[in-house]
DNA sequence: AATAATAGTGCAACCGCTTGCATTATATTA
DNA sequence: TAATATAATGCAAGCGGTTGCACTATTATT
């Protein structure tokens, strides 16, 4: 059992060349006759020989891998992101380090800390719910560390974003609503210290002026979406005299929640009340009546924002682009009233 | 703009000590005083010094990183784990690689090669259904690689595996759907190629029969799992003139489906038949009617993998243990018939 | 056949940190 | 005070690749 590894070092002397020609050979350089390739090729598969990364990375002074920092690993449309860069960096040869905030800004700068330290050749990053300022991704940038964020972005950072339309999700969803006969929609939304929130309670407010529907008083709130909240919001609305007849929920769990809630109150889904949210999950096939929203593409979002990154740090170019990923409307159960205007 | 990091030699020649002194005073080496010490570090603060990672793993033949082999990130279960191990090994100071087989066994032999070049320092994995052998694994050991396996293990290896007892838990489910009054339950689960569908399979027989409950010819099926084929299995079932009343998945999405199906089959559930799975999905929640299962500690067997690993790295220890995660029994509203005999 | 151009290979420095051993400064003991 | 023990620091050789430049072997050009 051979406790040591293989280097070039040894295929070099056993075969009677330089160790820079093994290496140029290995990374089939054209400065190489192709008898002498060939031959160390073999030699090296011979003797089992793998590359050792670290030492590759040290001198070339780039480590082929790239740092993703996410909230959570655990919730859908991350682990849909993540899958997604993964998928582009490896079939780019690279590899992938992810990491996860936990919805800190203490730890999200930990992380960037390590991945500086780890010479990663670029970052990929959606922020946490208390990232207000981006100090610590700057930091990476001005150490030629080149920074692509995707869906919790932070416009004070100069960087190529990856994000959906938020505002144009929320009209359509509202609109939907008011299509399928909703009178008197509502929303729930997280805070606003949240771009992503302003934006969908903006979407949701014009779709509802565009369409001369009228947006009640208390009709529009915005929490931070903890279970208790909801049950109140819930509590807040179900106890009028005319509550909502549709609700727009700003984040998928929300609905998921809001759902459940609604069947508490035994109000009929959808002809009492249509319920639809901002992000989709494999839940919402699931559930009773199944749940209609907005999907974002987690997959491809991750995706195209590693292709991004990708090709800044091949190319260098310093162009920073803002891309609008597609939404996708997916109408469930839980938006078609029976005497909606509209039926697909 | 500086282009170039600062390294240990900028610290040392603008203090004029040596970079060796200067590496034991940031590792806090005893040999080096308490003076010259804090000197060292408050100019790397001053400089912004962050340590090379590359360059410290290269020298100390070590890299800090472990390596994390799931089928894939963007499935519950998986995800869940790899949190546990991503906080584990944090915890420990160390970094994890994460790389998704898709369920092959191919990319899982190209996932050890790269982190065989990667140096990692030990191996996590739970295996895609394709690897019925571990050369692959093995080879990583024998290169001192240690490996721990979780969820999806080969007993060809000889590591460290934590695993839930499937035996135990499909026991466990079945006796509840008996408790609750099926007199004619059914399973289906995956190809006996994998260990673990065969386990659940027995767990479930041998429940039927400590119970004096007939296992009826058919109700007992082997597939691949895929929607065809659980399309199939309940056409089948619910064709014949005495169908399951109870039907026990060996999978939690199989599960999700099952429920769904039978919806489509205006069956009640649970009064016309329970259902409960293997397996526990934040989904499960959310159905209609909710969705009893055996809930595997996901988080809880990452970390504990991760614990493993890290300690067999530590102490070297070649100790190798089969750690049984304990598993819960989930009731819900799926299993609970109005008839049953045993209520909570 | 002599010269120039080109292809193929080797040398050696380097990437930045770690560490065994040698050396020097300081403290302890006789 | 000299001899010895101990603490603090420095030297230099790695770790395993990569790469600019020098050098040799081969081929093309006149």
């Amino acid at each position: 059992m051979s406790r040591r590894n293989i280097t070039i070092n040894d295929i070099a002397s056993s075969l009677n060349v330089a160790p820079s020609t093994v290496s140029r050979a290995l990374n089939n350089s054209s400065r190489i006759s192709e008898k002498t390739r060939i031959r160390v090729q073999e030699k090296a598969r011979e003797l089992g020989y793998e590359i050792n990364l670290i030492a590759s990375s040290l001198s070339k002074e780039e480590t082929g891998t790239i740092g993703l920092i996410i909230p959570g690993i655990n919730r859908f449309f991350f682990s849909q992101a993540a899958s997604g860069v993964e998928s582009v960096v490896r079939d780019r040869g690279g590899r992938l380090i992810i990491a996860q905030s936990n919805e800190t800004l203490e730890r999200e700068k930990e992380i960037t800390r390590m991945f500086q330290s780890y010479r990663v050749d670029g970052v990929i990053a959606s922020l946490s719910v208390e990232t207000d300022e981006v100090d610590h991704l700057a930091c990476l940038q001005s150490r030629n560390i080149p920074v692509v964020l995707f869906d919790r972005v932070h416009f004070g950072l100069e960087c190529t974003k990856v994000v959906v339309d938020n505002f144009e999700g929320a009209y359509r969803a509202a609109t939907h609503l008011v299509k399928t006969g909703c009178k008197r929609p509502a929303f729930i939304g997280g805070p606003f210290s949240s771009k992503l929130f302003q934006q969908r309670a903006d979407g949701f407010s014009e779709a509802l002026r565009d369409h001369d529907i009228p947006l009640q008083p208390g009709f529009l709130l915005t929490t931070d979406l903890t279970t208790t909240d909801v049950h109140d919001a819930m509590r807040k609305w179900m106890s009028r005299s005319d509550p909502p007849d549709g609700i727009f929920t700003a984040s998928a769990s929300t609905g998921l929640l809001v759902i459940r809630i609604a069947r508490d109150y035994q109000l009929g889904i959808p002809d009492d009340i249509s319920i639809i949210t901002f992000g989709n999950e494999p839940c919402h096939e699931y559930t009773h009546p199944s749940l209609s929203a907005i999907d974002m593409p987690g997959h491809d979002i991750g995706a195209t924002a590693a292709r991004h990154l990708l090709d800044e740090i091949r190319y260098g170019s310093s162009e920073h682009n803002l891309v609008i990923a597609p939404l996708q409307l997916r109408i469930r159960n839980s938006t078609l009233k029976k005497d909606g205007w509209e039926k697909p």
